[in-house]
DNA sequence: CTGAGTCAAGGAGTA
DNA sequence: TACTCCTTGACTCAG
């Protein structure tokens, strides 16, 4: 088992995700000023991930603030993809395996045609990213989105707006979410799209349709194929709503998804608000 | 100077 | 209809 954590990390103070704001971004010298930040702490992160025994790292999505918007002001592919591309070489060095993760906004499945197409630039331009780092176990995690009062409908949208992408099929995986797509949906898109399922531990136990964690590993692990399988660990907040991301691991939730993991060779993305502090009392366990 | 509020993005849920 | 939540760093503004 391998383990990693998302975005930034807190002991060294490094971030992958300095962002601006959209009233900012004609302003060439902030927005080169805030890639350059991320590109080096992308690279502080990977050495020292290395270093401590960690093996996954998700990238921030605002490596490239805006980088899927159209007035993006520059080239940033002709711009930054040499500094991409050697810092994929180092992460390939490291044994890094990278990931990134779009967010809520992002809805191939939306009735909107706006919405589906910013979510392709946006699903383009991760994609992008990780071709230029050479990252070729890198996955690009997302959730199906809105439902739409009508599931099927939702579904069926979802796969034809990205059935013929090849650039993005070939990164993406999908995840189970806390309220409206349960492994089981989740596992169905994917096969139609031949895709990767991604089952998170936090959002299965709230919305589980009737299957164990076991049963859900067994499920989405088939759609890997030869693929190393990736899955998402969290612990609910006590103080906060359903489905947020407490501070560290429960034990309790991490004892539970050892015992049912039906195989050894798994990548384990850890989310949790201490990031990579979240990650230490399970060293003994982070054998490859 | 600090802390609170707003902002980029879409959808679901609640009142 | 209008509000909140999901996330988080950047930025503004009141005090």
């Amino acid at each position: 088992m391998r383990l990693g954590y998302p975005c930034q990390n807190l002991t060294l103070s490094a971030s992958t995700n300095h962002s601006l704001r959209l009233k900012s971004l004609s302003n060439q010298d902030r927005v080169h000023d805030a890639i350059r930040r991320n590109l080096e702490g992308l690279e502080s992160i990977l050495k020292w991930n290395t270093n401590q025994g960690w093996r996954l790292f998700r990238i921030g999505q605002h490596l490239v603030p805006f980088g899927s918007y159209p007035d993006f002001p520059f080239d940033w592919v002709d711009y930054y993809g040499p500094a991409l591309e050697r810092i994929g070489r180092q992460a390939q060095y490291l044994r890094q395996r990278l990931s990134m993760h779009p967010g809520q906004f992002i809805n191939p499945g939306s009735p909107d045609k706006d919405v589906r197409s910013r979510g392709l630039a946006e699903l383009r331009y991760s994609a992008t990213a990780l071709d230029l780092l050479g990252a070729s176990d890198g996955v690009i995690v997302l959730h199906l989105g809105g439902a739409y009062d009508d599931r099927q409908a939702a579904k069926d949208r979802f796969t034809d707006c990205l059935a013929s992408e090849p650039q993005i099929l070939k990164y993406l995986a999908l995840e189970c979410d806390e309220r409206t797509w349960p492994i089981t949906d989740v596992v169905e898109v994917a096969n139609r799209l031949g895709i990767p399922a991604i089952v998170d531990t936090l959002h299965h136990r709230i919305n589980p349709d009737q299957l164990s964690l076991e049963d859900a590993f067994n499920l989405a692990f088939p759609t890997w194929g030869d693929r190393r399988p990736k899955i998402h660990l969290s612990s609910q907040d006590p103080d906060k709503m359903t489905g947020a991301h407490s501070a560290r691991i429960e034990p309790d939730d991490f004892e539970l998804m050892l015992r049912v993991l039906p195989r050894r060779d798994v990548d384990v993305m850890v989310e949790a608000k201490d990031k990579e502090l979240a990650l230490s009392f399970q060293k003994e366990a982070a054998v490859v």
